[in-house]
DNA sequence: TATTCTTTTGGCG
DNA sequence: CGCCAAAAGAATA
């Protein structure tokens, strides 16, 4: 399932009727239609949230990762939209190291859902989507001017 | 002080 | 083993 949305086309794939994974897709993808009700609700879920950067999600969606993973990925859905963490602060806050912490954050299957934009370097950005540059950057820049932390 | 290195680092495939 | 979306420290100017 393939949709647009301001930062771009992104790839939505489910499992047994749940969002399983999201990955941005380049501009060259062409659009795909489904009337599937449970998408349909994912879908909405998204464009209220491109809408109103406060908006939360209150969607099911699988966790398939790591006991570390998912300690990471639950402490990222608990920063509130406008509020922006380091690395190191949520190393000390989960009781480990920052290089931990990207390397759970580079895994995380749900972009967006799973903030893992609102974690940013000391000094500058850091990566997304496993990249430190290019396309990528500007993607996580613009999630948070939408949210009011830049 | 500001930049560029080198080392330390935790968890993963 | 070696790979990383980092940070702190040392070295240099």
């Amino acid at each position: 399932m393939i949709i647009t949305t301001p930062i771009g086309k992104l790839g939505l794939k489910l499992s047994s009727n749940i969002l399983s994974s999201i990955r941005f897709l380049p501009k060259t993808a062409l659009l795909s239609t489904n009337q599937d009700q449970a998408i349909q609700r994912i879908i909405t879920e998204l464009h209220a949230y491109f809408k109103n950067p406060q908006h939360q999600f209150k969607l099911e969606f699988q966790m398939e990762g790591t006991a570390f993973q998912k300690r990471v990925w639950k402490a990222l859905q608990n920063i509130p939209s406008g509020k922006v963490l380091t690395y190191k602060e949520l190393a000390q806050k989960l009781k480990t190291s920052p290089r931990a912490i990207g390397n759970a954050c580079r895994r995380n299957p749900l972009p967006i859902i799973v903030p893992c934009h609102r974690v940013v370097s000391q000094q500058g950005l850091g990566g997304y989507n496993g990249k430190t540059g290019g396309e990528m950057l500007n993607i996580k820049q613009w999630l948070l001017k939408h949210e009011g932390s830049i």
